[in-house]
DNA sequence: ATAGATGGTGAACCACAGTTCATCTTATTC
DNA sequence: GAATAAGATGAACTGTGGTTCACCATCTAT
């Protein structure tokens, strides 16, 4: 079912260079950049990206899905390091605090899924993401550090509500208000 | 300084129906709602919305001001409880909620006041909603139920990044988890 | 090297939403 | 009840941005 002959060699190189871009573009102007705009910072024309994606849409799904990718390999990154002996609390609040920070960069694609009718181009990878979360907060209720009702859907509601528009003092500040509600200890001054 | 006449009983009228419409057709229908539709649900033309307000933005300036000026009551009324006597950590929790639950018919309202570039029409009611919640905190410390270093600025930061566009359940979570940030109590079993 | 399809080009197209304005209506004033 | 200014109307205009398509270029298989 798949005697399709290969893609051609500079249709590969476009569509990377096409996803880089609109990615750069997004997250540096917001999802309202134009598609030519996105065309002529890929060094491409705007007929090359209809070629690739469709739609408008698509090309943002593709984004995000993208995006996610990289959030799932975060998680399970982080995962590793409380396999090799690390505190799964450390390092759940730790991926919290860096999905935050990128999300500075990565703000615009939230915006831009949500404009638009954003579609999970890969399921596969939010849900390697998901496990990987859900390993980490299962190890870190086992230590006795996070709060056993706590869930993957709470790390989720948080990251979808996440003030990525706002200056990285809110953002700690943020990070610092929502952790008790996490962990088990006791609040703690700060900041 | 004001020999100009006084304005017509009609317009004073429309200019009611205008606001009224908007505000109704935003929270409906999100932001993107067309000066059209506004002007159909108002009963009024088109041209006569911009009589009224020279420009989209301004028009949804004016809705976000009225939004602003009813949290503004919401607030007063609740330090006024507390000054009769209840507790001041349970009242702030629970306008928490109630804003956060409100915004789910208003949520499309601060959509729109981001996407055009909203700007507080009266600083008045901003100010207003501000010194009563930093009275209702001030009490809650003194009370020892809200933790010390709590300011005005995490209230607002809290409010922008409730997730208005989640069902009520999600809600109810997000306020659960929220909470223990803000008071000095152990957090709690719950949901 | 050549054929033929796959991919690329970009001017033109189109739909939509905000805005304008010449004209008509209506409230107010004397 | 005129006269007049304030207000209302809505068809038409405009600019923007996504999308198309007829034509050209390029890659790949033979």
């Amino acid at each position: 079912m798949t005697p399709a002959r290969a893609p051609r060699a500079d249709a590969v190189r476009n569509r990377k260079k096409i996803l880089a871009a609109a990615g750069e573009q997004i997250t540096a102007h917001g999802p309202e950049v134009g598609m030519d705009e996105i065309a002529a910072a890929a060094g491409v024309a705007v007929g090359t990206l209809y070629r690739h994606f469709p739609t408008k849409t698509d090309l943002v799904a593709a984004v995000v899905a993208a995006y996610i990718a990289r959030v799932a390999d975060d998680a399970e990154t982080a995962l590793g390091r409380v396999e090799a002996g690390a505190h799964a609390v450390d390092e759940l609040t730790a991926f919290l605090r860096r999905v935050v920070e990128a999300s500075v960069t990565d703000r615009a694609v939230k915006a831009a899924a949500q404009t638009l009718g954003a579609e999970p181009g890969d399921r596969a990878d939010e849900d390697r993401a998901g496990a990987a979360v859900a390993a980490l907060i299962q190890v870190g209720q086992a230590d006795g550090d996070i709060h056993p009702d706590v869930t993957v859907s709470d790390i989720y509601l948080l990251f979808s509500t996440a003030p990525t528009d706002q200056p990285p003092a809110a953002r700690a500040r943020w990070l610092a208000l929502v952790t008790p509600g996490l962990t088990t200890r006791t609040r703690e001054a700060g900041n």
